[in-house]
DNA sequence: AGGAAAATTGTAATCGATTACATTCCTATT
DNA sequence: AATAGGAATGTAATCGATTACAATTTTCCT
């Protein structure tokens, strides 16, 4: 490997030189820094960006921990960041916790012992609840889930605003008899749960149910079995996330509900499969370009100015209406 | 930061040995150990990685760079890689190449930089085609898509075989006038017109038409309105990735056409929405996680013996047969 | 007890880049 | 021509962990 031992021998200078050339620090002689440059290109040279690292203790690196790296949402925030990073010069390291708290630590002391510079993160469950007791060494951009904690920034949805719009949407179109299935895992299926609740009081009515559900395809799946094959049955099912709103769209399959015709369905979070079905699924979508790239720019602006107070950025839903709840006959 | 040197002063040792402790290297005294391991707890220490891995030269991380993060088939393989390595103590950095040789080449060289031990990769069309010159300074598994190296191991789907058997599938089911349409952007796409072309031609059939284009939804798209607007209609069509059935299933969408009963579609990968269409899609379904475990399984072997020769490995597809292709009335 | 061999621990060089400080080289001014 | 003062470059310490080798202690045998 050549190193900038070799760079300083070939250019017949010293490895000062070779490094204030290579950060471009002047005062360097124009014609130094050729000879400089020369040597580098010959011996088709690259820095060490460990040993970098080590003597800076940090890096041009930014961790992004997700909980669930399957799920289409996490990867567009992926993408977002990767792009928003790449811009300038950083480049990113990508973490999935798979919801284990355990990983979770894992990634979180590997990333630290990594330098990076920071971290975007959406944290467990089980993070969220303890992490007013955290202390983040490391600047840190939390997303997606709130956390109370005075030190990260974060970046949310306007869950309860999102929540609203979309059973608003329900009401609007002669719904009456709307059942709700939340997550339980998150602080954010509590959040949706308020404003569904929130818009049917407005209207001067009660749900005609509403579950907490662990957010998986099969939660959705039973639960909606047991609402459909109920005597008394919804006209509409809302749901929390895109895991959910699956479950119950296979339930409905399954047994040959037809949507929109005997019930509606409306979800959160755009899914390849929720535009292809028919009717395609009404959901809320999140902006999740602009979720990664603001997450990305506020780490940017607190690693440049780390003594500022944290900020929280509420963003809000786009609601796609869609076939799976027009207007009710 | 604690450093090994304030473990060492705590513990009353050189910092030798509190690396040797922490290698578990013997010859340690049991009572030294225990000194060493109690200033260690009450420090909070943990090892600064990248100072080991300036000096070790190497670091258990391994480099997984693909070509579309958003693809299911490459995050079903990241997590694979990811269970794999991290059984092994090692950690994943997942790099997204976005199919841009630029990209992978910065990606490559960062991940060269970052001194990990080895890397998963697929790489991009323009890579592939001059694999033949690339000399790989660190271990490498290509997988997904062939390339002509000496140097590297490779896991790959038998893709003729795999084509040849989805195509008979449409044959024993009663299509003659099959039309394929083909990505152009890797050896995968060829390999499996190859074994379309087999199967017809073991059947006394030649391809109703077969075209290479670009594997996008958009392309699929347009080849398909193409074939399904002239007077001569194919009964069946075959594509060789999701992109392009995806691109083929809403053209069908767009202009009315029933699916299976004015024409059949297979294609590769499963996906979600794949399933949850009425009728889901016949496909071949890669085995991902065998993929992604192989791959990790055979960096693994080259670590430990850096010296023996390169191999492939050649994985079977999952036919999995549904409605999109039931037999024809 | 004496001393060789074995066991344990310490000293210091090393990985590659950065940078405070020291040194050398120019240029311009009187 | 002498010299101050700035420009350019070099020297060497540093980041934290590892490890060859040296030094010390312990063990064991006669």
């Amino acid at each position: 490997m050549t190193s900038i031992k070799d760079v300083a021998k070939a250019a017949g200078v010293s490895t000062a030189t070779v490094s204030r050339v290579l950060a471009n620090k002047p005062p360097i002689r124009p014609e130094t820094r050729e000879r400089v440059m020369a040597a580098i290109a010959q011996l088709n040279y690259r820095p060490n960006l460990v040993a970098r690292s080590l003597r800076a203790q940090k890096s041009a690196k930014i961790g992004l921990v997700v909980s669930d790296i399957r799920n289409p949402f996490f990867t567009a925030i992926g993408r977002a960041v990767e792009d928003a990073a790449y811009e300038q010069g950083y480049s990113v390291l990508m973490c999935n916790t798979d919801e284990n708290p355990e990983k979770e630590m894992l990634y979180l002391n590997l990333l630290h012992d990594e330098n990076v510079s920071g971290i975007i993160f959406s944290p467990t469950h089980q993070f969220s609840s303890q992490a007013g007791d955290f202390h983040f060494d490391i600047p840190t951009v939390i997303i997606d889930r709130l956390v109370h904690n005075k030190e990260a920034d974060m970046v949310l949805l306007d869950n309860v605003s999102a929540a609203y719009e979309l059973t608003e949407h329900l009401l609007a179109n002669g719904y009456r008899k709307i059942a709700g299935l939340f997550g339980d895992a998150s602080a954010t299926g509590q959040e949706r749960h308020q404003g569904f609740v929130n818009a049917l009081r407005d209207h001067g009515l009660t749900p005609f149910s509403a579950e907490f559900v662990s957010p998986r395809i099969r939660s959705g799946f039973s639960a909606a079995t047991a609402l459909l094959q109920n005597a008394d049955q919804p006209d509409a099912i809302f749901t929390s996330n895109s895991m959910l709103t699956a479950g119950v769209f296979q339930a409905a399959r399954e047994f040959k509900i037809k949507i929109p015709d005997e019930f509606a369905l409306v979800g959160f979070d755009v899914t390849e499969w929720g535009e292809f079905v028919d009717p395609p699924i009404t959901v809320i979508a999140q902006p999740t370009e602009e979720i990664g790239r603001t997450a990305t720019e506020l780490l940017f602006q607190r690693l440049s100015n780390p003594n500022r107070s944290a900020r929280t950025v509420i963003l809000k839903g786009n609601l796609l209406k869609r076939g799976s709840s027009i207007a009710k006959r």
